[in-house]
DNA sequence: GTTCTAGAAC
DNA sequence: GTTCTAGAAC
């Protein structure tokens, strides 16, 4: 049955395409019984659907969204879901790559489902975890895809439901997704996804969220330059060279004395010592002949903001 | 889901 | 005065 207006929802519609006639541009892959698009309005820096394909023996009607899945017959839902887990797996390989030959290192993607969507046909949301997608422009938006706040299924969540040990009583009550339940958690003060700090505005968040991108960034160049080194030389010494930041370059994109992303920051320890490899290597090496860290970078992103 | 905009917050 | 949200309309 068509929704509201007559015609059936986008979604819905690619869902009931032949794979091939979606454009390239809109599609990112597809297998016999998924079809993956790129969000239209994405939340992350990268941000893209899985939409299970109507076939038997779904019907439109049973891939509505994951409350009409999960009333079908247990065996039906749960193949279902990993079916789609596992094109999901591959769909996000995809994103990785398209990471890594864009911004030169791969970061978090999650995968799940809102328990109350507002656009019909099951999608499963691949989304990185920076949030800041050009779209993220309101609260709702930010805490329907909060990795703790509830709205936000995690795939492996959902599918721990249908493990043996869970009480049907416990599933009939999840598998409700009532509105009354999850509703009110879009309304609840926004929290940063990656270290919990609160946010009174959008702007405020996002600029919160930028350093957290950029530091994320950084700590992958650096990891990625010690690697190298301790491929080269393999030298104890050598790998102490990459200093470790006093300054946290959140500061920059935080601007006025907000609380920023800097209590994050403990995390910087990232193993750089204990990065070098076995086998003895050449003795001492010319600090000065090194390929140059990734300082200057840091320094012109840092520049003081102290009005 | 987005766009528009009144008026609250700053 | 400007920024920003939140509710209505679509």
């Amino acid at each position: 049955m068509p929704s509201p207006g007559g015609s059936y929802s986008q979604l819905r519609t690619y869902a009931m395409m032949d794979p091939l006639k979606i454009p390239d541009a809109i599609r990112l892959c597809h297998t016999d019984t998924s079809i993956t698009i790129h969000d239209k309005w994405p939340k992350g820096m990268y941000h893209a659907l899985v939409l299970p394909r109507v076939l038997p023996p779904y019907t439109m009607h049973d891939l509505a969204d994951l409350r009409t899945v999960l009333a079908l017959p247990r065996a039906q839902a749960h193949a279902l879901l990993l079916g789609l887990k596992r094109d999901a797996l591959e769909a996000k390989k995809v994103i990785e790559n398209e990471m890594e030959l864009t911004h030169s290192f791969a970061w978090e993607i999650r995968m799940g489902f809102h328990a109350l969507p507002s656009v019909e046909h099951l999608h499963l949301h691949l989304i990185s975890s920076d949030m800041i997608g050009e779209a993220f422009k309101t609260k709702k938006h930010m805490n329907s895809f909060h990795p703790k706040m509830g709205f936000f299924l995690d795939i492996d969540e959902v599918l721990r439901w249908f493990e043996p040990d869970i009480e049907p009583s416990w599933f009939a009550m999840v598998a409700a997704l009532d509105k009354k339940t999850y509703a009110p958690i879009l309304k609840e003060d926004m929290r940063c996804p990656i270290c919990e700090a609160t946010h009174a505005t959008v702007p405020k968040l996002r600029k919160h969220l930028t350093a957290h991108f950029q530091k994320m960034k950084d700590e992958a160049t650096e990891r990625e330059l010690a690697k190298l080194m301790a491929m080269n030389y393999d030298d104890p010494n050598l790998l102490q060279v990459a200093p470790e930041p006093d300054e946290p370059t959140d500061a920059a994109a935080e601007g006025e004395g907000e609380a920023d992303a800097a209590e994050s920051s403990t995390s910087t320890e990232n193993g750089l010592k204990r990065k070098h490899g076995e086998g003895d290597g050449p003795e001492v090496i010319d600090v000065d002949a090194l390929p140059e860290p990734p300082q200057a970078k840091r320094q012109q992103v840092a520049a003081p903001s102290d009005s």
